[in-house]
DNA sequence: CTTCCACGGGAACACTGGGGTG
DNA sequence: CACCCCAGTGTTCCCGTGGAAG
C-alpha cells in the first residue's frame, strides 16, 4: 500500500489468492435434489414399490413417512416423485405429483387453494368458503383420468390447525369419477399419529417408511458424492470431511446440517483468501451457524416477545439464572409502561415464554414451589450480552436502554 | 391436609383482509 | 356503493389443576 511498486505486487498476489473454491455451491444447499441418494436405497425401493401401481392405472396406497429432520425424507419424496411422472409418461399414463410444503401452506384454506391452482384454477388468497375451494379442486382434478399423488411435507404442522382437510382429501377418492388421488404425508415427530382422527390415521398410514438417522460414516458419503460436485479439485483438506460429518452426527444425523455445515466452512474459507478449505473453517463455521441462527430469531420477534425476553435477559442478570414467571411478568409490565405498548394479560406472557422455549432461547421447567405455588423457572440459554445487543437493536426497545430493573424486593403495581 | 401461584386448556371475542351480492 | 360472509390470527376471560412446603 506504501508505494507504487507493492501496490501492484499486491493486486497481482490478491488476485492469485482469490482463486474461486467452489465449482458450484449450489449443490450444497438444502433445496437441491440429488440424482443419487447415498444409504437411501432402501427407502426410495419401498416409495416405489408403493406408487409403481399408479403406472399400472392403481390407485396406490396412502404412504406415511418418518424420520428427524435432515434424513433424506424430502429429497426421497422428490426424487420418487420425478421418477414416476417421467415413467409415466413413457407408458402413457397421466399422473401428476404435487409437492406441498405444510410449514408454508398451514392452514386448510391454503392447502386447498395451492392444491387448486395447481390445476391452473384461480383462487384468491382469501375470503371465499373453504367448501368451495374444495369442490373447485376437486372439479379440476376430476377432469381428466389420471392419478395424482399429493405430497405433504411436515403434515404435522397442518394437524393442530384442524385435521379436517386431511379427513377430507383421504376420502376424496369416493367422490372422483376419473381422477385417483393418494397421499405421500412426511413427519419429523414420530408421535403425531396420536393426537390424529383415528379415521385419518389408518387410512393415512396404510403404508409407512421410516428413515433412520444416519450415523457419522453415511454421512460422509453424502459429503463426499456432494463435495465432487461443488467444489474445484482438493481444495478440501482431507479432516475437513469427516469433521463435518462428526459434527453433524451429534446432532442426531441431520444431513442438512452437515451441508450447511461444509457450504459455510468453503464460504469463510473463501472471505480468508484461502486457498483451501482447512479444519480451522469448520470449527468457525459450525460456531457462525449456531449464532446467525440466535441472531435471526431475535432480529425478527415480534415487539411483545422482545419484551418479554428482555426482562428474562435484565433478571437473569442479576440473579445469577433462575427467575419465575411472576418476577418477569412484573418487570415486563414496567417496561411495557414505559414506552407505551399495550400490557399483555398474564396469561398470554405465559404463552410467549413457552414459545421462547421452543425457539430454544429459553429454557422454561415447571417448578413446583409447595407453599410457594407452582411456576416457571426461566434461564436463559444463549449468550446475554449479544442477546440483548440485538433486542436494542429495536427502536420500540431504544429507550429501555438505560432501564435496572429494581431489586428482587417488593413490586406491586 | 391445606394453601398458594401460575400453568395451560378451551371458549369467546376483536380485528384484518379478502370475498360475493343487492 | 353498502353490507354481510368467510378464514385466520392474536388476544382475553374463565377455570380446573398440580404438587410440595408448611
Amino acid at each position: 500500500m506504501d508505494n507504487e511498486t507493492t501496490t501492484i505486487k499486491g493486486i497481482f498476489a490478491d488476485m492469485l489468492k482469490i482463486v474461486n473454491i467452489f465449482e458450484n455451491r449450489e449443490v450444497l444447499r438444502s433445496t437441491y435434489t440429488p440424482d443419487y441418494l447415498p444409504h437411501r436405497s432402501e427407502q426410495v425401493k419401498a416409495l416405489a414399490t408403493v406408487l409403481v401401481s399408479a403406472l399400472r392405472g392403481e390407485t396406490p396406497s396412502n404412504v406415511l413417512i418418518y424420520g428427524k429432520t435432515g434424513t433424506g425424507k424430502t429429497a426421497v419424496a422428490k426424487h420418487v416423485g420425478q421418477e414416476l411422472e417421467r415413467t409415466g409418461e413413457l407408458y402413457g399414463v397421466s399422473s401428476v405429483v404435487i409437492y406441498i410444503n405444510c410449514e408454508v401452506v398451514d392452514t386448510q384454506y391454503r392447502l386447498l387453494a395451492s392444491l387448486a391452482r395447481h390445476f391452473e384454477k384461480e383462487i384468491p388468497m382469501t375470503g371465499w368458503p373453504t367448501d368451495q375451494v374444495y369442490t373447485e379442486f376437486k372439479n379440476a382434478l376430476d377432469s381428466s383420468r389420471r392419478i395424482a399423488i399429493i405430497i405433504l411435507d411436515e403434515v404435522d404442522k397442518l394437524v393442530d390447525k384442524g385435521d379436517d382437510v386431511l379427513y377430507n382429501l383421504t376420502r376424496i377418492n369416493a367422490d372422483l369419477k376419473k381422477a385417483k388421488v393418494s397421499l405421500i404425508g412426511i413427519t419429523n415427530d414420530l408421535k403425531f399419529t396420536e393426537f390424529l382422527d383415528p379415521r385419518v390415521k389408518s387410512s393415512l398410514g396404510e403404508e409407512e417408511i421410516i428413515f433412520p438417522p444416519y450415523d457419522a460414516n453415511q454421512i460422509r458419503d453424502i459429503l463426499q458424492e456432494r463435495a465432487k460436485m461443488a467444489f474445484k479439485q482438493a481444495v478440501l483438506e482431507e479432516t475437513v470431511i469427516p469433521l463435518c460429518a462428526a459434527y453433524a452426527a451429534q446432532e442426531h444425523g441431520d444431513a442438512r446440517r452437515a451441508l450447511d455445515l461444509l457450504r459455510v466452512s468453503g464460504e469463510l474459507a473463501e472471505r480468508a483468501k484461502a486457498t483451501r478449505v482447512l479444519e480451522e473453517h469448520v470449527k468457525q463455521a459450525q460456531e457462525k451457524i449456531e449464532t446467525d441462527r440466535i441472531v435471526e430469531v431475535v432480529k425478527t420477534l415480534p415487539t411483545q416477545s422482545k419484551l418479554v425476553l428482555l426482562s428474562a435477559v435484565l433478571l437473569g442478570h442479576q440473579s445469577d439464572g433462575n427467575l419465575t414467571t411472576g418476577e418477569a411478568y412484573n418487570i415486563y409490565k414496567q417496561m411495557c409502561r414505559m414506552i407505551g405498548i399495550d400490557i399483555l394479560t398474564q396469561r398470554r406472557v405465559t404463552d410467549l415464554i413457552s414459545e421462547l422455549d421452543m425457539l430454544g432461547i429459553l429454557n422454561a421447567t415447571i417448578v413446583s414451589k409447595g407453599r410457594y405455588g407452582r411456576t416457571k423457572e426461566i434461564s436463559l440459554s444463549v449468550p446475554t450480552d449479544s442477546t440483548r445487543k440485538v433486542l436494542f437493536e429495536d427502536y420500540r426497545l431504544k429507550p429501555l436502554e438505560g432501564f435496572i430493573p429494581p431489586s428482587q424486593s417488593k413490586l406491586y403495581i
